[in-house]
DNA sequence: CTGAAAGCGCTAACAC
DNA sequence: GTGTTAGCGCTTTCAG
């Protein structure tokens, strides 16, 4: 009868809030010491067969819940990796989550989540907080702000991280520089656009317009950029009116698409920056009477569900989306264990994009659209 | 100079994994003691300008960031939520994810995630170890099984969570008895399929297919609840060949629809049991070449984004997804923390649903269809 | 195979 | 205002 407390009841919660049990009550109650308790969980150390059912029994009876936080802090990894993403709701990001959730998982951790809603400081704080916790990685998703005061704070963050033996992983977003420790896991934006474009060229068009993508975005300049390599090879003048960067949102390729049909803007087909946009814009088409694609042809760029969904089903270029989480956590995890290695901590993995062709392409009309 | 260990250099990271500072290395170098430290960090006590300058000065040196885990187990609460969903690719649940996420963000919490993939003993897993983590609740998203020794493991979780002084929340799924500790968000199942289907009837169909929705999960045995009853209340006679469940997903949907179309079965109009499973339902009907809603009418479930994509627009019934996920960590939240309150533990709070109507329901055609 | 004891890093009384 | 100190609950040598 050496209990400590004795508010109460015993653990058959009653109210809630009562204090918790704890090793050391498991192994007073199975009459062992708190290290076999620990032995026990912890299944790395023989326990002879008899305690360890007195010592399950005890924790089963008093509804014993190891404390994480303890065991952290007594100086085990604490299972945790965070992954930091803009908006959960939008599937370019729900797959990566996706993916950094089921390696995390696979690996025996849990998963940290949270949404910046597009606010780099929400950004950094968060990154801090999951460093509070001792994440065993934190993963950046999704393009970056061009601000330099920003990515100094980014390195800094990824610096104390790196010093904790903790890793910042950019998930599709630019480096920050070989002086920063982080790894990388992205995925060829230029060349799925130049691809993309080339495709629409080769099947004749000459005037495309380019739909949305944040200026500022280091995705979307990316993008932008393939599709202006694609022109230039092909000898075609870029024309600035044919390029209307915007949000990445359902919203944008609307109304941006709706005021250029009318104002007659010509063109006749639309590389929209990403798919949302390429839904806006299609149903701005749709509204005006504009078929896919007999008088205009639309493509997209990520490859998400609304792809398919479209009518007609929409070329676009297919990101490893869920791959490129799986990844993320990977190479964080095993890039730092091995202590032999050189020391390439800025070591960037880079994924295959590919252009998928659907029903949303075709030749341009003969003449003038719409004519 | 009396710093204990003195491997290599500071904290400027350099190969990773170093010691790092703690409030101990700061509070030596700002020449206080760890408490003030503290004092610092938590602003939750007067500290001379002058002393917080220099700790202040020292962390950021020192690249200080406090250890999560011993706060924790200090006493102080881990600021955490966790969630647990099947599958976070699945709007209806990213959108509850998303409250969730929201409200712990706005609680100053973090927030766990988890994905079943619609397995129970992991979901059974995952709270377990969220409650090693402590988190201050755990929301469980979406229909559960019907299983008892499943729901009485979960009741025992559910107990040890509350003698811990945490929650565990049932977030669109049925209480597990009084007798058991949890809080539950809810919204009407029932009700929303009733109205719908009473809409059809109102519109003159009398030969409504029920399509999909597992028979063992929750959601979808109210659902179909909801319908029976509709079709009850206005005398019409339940045929079993129209009633078809089957999974929550987009290739049930499509492959189902496709076979009944084959077989000839005689019906008017289509209950989804939710727009993914529409969303399917509406590929083979467009494929059968039959027009909704002119030759068949159709309505979904969630009211989830697909249902404006889809044309026609479909007509379902939305449920307030983001506000649920948010009520789900208030209601946990605020309800341990009144101690004068009686112990109504297992307080449910529901939330409404409606019918939005949009252009996929018409009357049916006179006589048969295709005729 | 099992026990005793020293921390892990931080907070919160309680003194000064 | 600031310092001292006693834990929080667990793991892990080091001894039996």
């Amino acid at each position: 009868m050496s209990r400590q407390s004795s508010t109460a009841s015993g653990a058959s919660g009653t109210a809630g809030g009562q204090r918790r049990a704890t090793v050391v009550d498991v192994a007073a109650l199975a009459g062992v010491s708190t290290a076999t308790v620990s032995r026990v969980m912890n299944r790395n150390y023989p326990v002879a067969a008899a305690t360890r059912e007195r010592v399950e029994e005890a924790m089963r009876s008093l509804g014993y819940v190891v404390n994480a936080h303890a065991r952290a802090l007594a100086g085990v990894s604490g299972r945790t990796v965070g992954i930091i993403v803009s908006e959960l709701i939008d599937p370019f990001y729900a797959y990566i989550a996706r993916g950094v959730e089921r390696e995390a998982t696979d690996g025996d951790r849990l998963c940290l989540v949270c949404c910046t809603q597009g606010d780099p400081q929400r950004e950094l704080a968060f990154i801090e907080l999951m460093h509070e916790r001792r994440a065993d990685a934190v993963v950046l998703v999704g393009g970056s702000v061009e601000d330099r005061t920003y990515k100094a704070e980014l390195a800094r963050r990824a610096r104390e991280l790196d010093a904790g033996g903790s890793k910042l992983v950019l998930c599709g977003r630019p480096s920050l520089g070989d002086d920063v420790p982080t790894v990388g896991v992205e995925y060829d934006n230029e060349g799925g656009a130049f691809a993309l474009t080339d495709h629409l060229i080769t099947q004749g068009h000459r005037r495309i317009l380019y739909l949305g993508g944040p200026p500022g975005l280091s995705t979307a300049r990316d993008r932008l950029a393939g599709h202006r390599r694609a022109l230039e090879l092909r000898g075609i003048e870029r024309d600035p009116a044919l390029e209307q960067p915007g949000a990445f949102s359902r919203a944008f390729g609307y109304r941006r698409m709706a005021e250029l049909l009318r104002e007659g803007t010509d063109f006749t087909a639309v590389f929209a920056a990403n798919d949302i946009v390429a839904a806006g814009a299609a149903q701005a088409l749709e509204e005006a009477g504009v078929r896919v694609p007999q008088d205009m042809s639309l493509v997209g760029y990520d490859d998400i569900p609304v792809a398919q969904e479209l009518r007609p089903r929409l070329t676009t270029v297919r990101i490893p989306l869920e791959e490129m989480g799986r990844q993320a956590v990977r190479v964080a995890l095993t890039g730092g264990d091995e202590d032999d290695w050189r020391a390439p901590t800025t070591g960037t993995l880079r994924l295959g994009t590919h252009i998928v062709v659907r029903d949303s392409v075709a030749p341009p009309r003969v003449g003038r659209r719409q004519g």
